[in-house]
DNA sequence: CGTCTATACTTAGACAACGTATGCATAGAT
DNA sequence: ATCTATGCATACGTTGTCTAAGTATAGACG
């Protein structure tokens, strides 16, 4: 999902995708451009990570779905957060500043060296 | 390697190697430590992740190894850079802070609904 | 009307990497 | 002599991402 080291997304899927979804119901395809966009494209979240993704949350009860009509004519599948979406959305945002935070002090510690 | 959510650590295993390695050679064991502490406990490589991405990187030319003794008297392999390692550390801190960067700018973004 | 493109969802299979668990070895303490 | 901490190694299972292929359809364009 990001160029140079696609690796590196692991685990943050799912919090970009909660957070997506925070400003409310959103299809698959446009939780994908969303990203993108916002991230400058560095983000670009590929078909067969975002749509397993999204199953798997719902399967855990994180999210909903409902079959919709886009802006477009389209017919998507909108998701929505639930109430455990929030608070799973909670915990990784809070997990996700404690991580980048430790990287950063490792960063900082050897450079000072 | 990390707490909350065990998958983010993939991709930067590697980075935190090569930093921690930054500051001179050192030997498995030694790297998991200072990586331990200088995060305050907030990233723990375990054993099964730390010597397969030891020998991995090494394979790939980004590390050097001999054996040699410990300040306590003990058998120890230890690990430098290569001038390729070098490069890798320079490219995936580049990599680590253009992701990290990105992720800040969507959770900004949602934040803002 | 037919074709092309962009949008939109799905899923099988390959691949990579992390963790669990286990095994081995030994220095120093007790 | 035994125990604990240190230190290295690796088989195996799990997980998640990507590639790739397939299906479907709205709208543009001829």
């Amino acid at each position: 999902m990001v160029q140079r080291n696609p690796e590196m997304l692991r685990g943050t899927v799912e919090l970009l995708i909660l957070t997506t979804l925070r400003g409310g119901p959103r299809h698959g395809f446009g939780i994908a451009r969303w990203l993108e966009q916002t991230s400058d494209d560095e983000l670009q979240l590929e078909e067969g990570s975002l749509y397993p993704a999204l199953h798997r949350m719902e399967r855990r009860g994180w999210l909903e779905s409902e079959w919709g009509i886009s802006d477009n004519n389209r017919k998507v599948k909108l998701y929505r957060l639930t109430s455990r979406g929030r608070a799973r959305l909670q915990s990784e945002t809070e997990g996700w500043a404690a991580f980048a935070a430790a990287i950063g002090k490792v960063l900082q510690a050897a450079e000072a060296v």
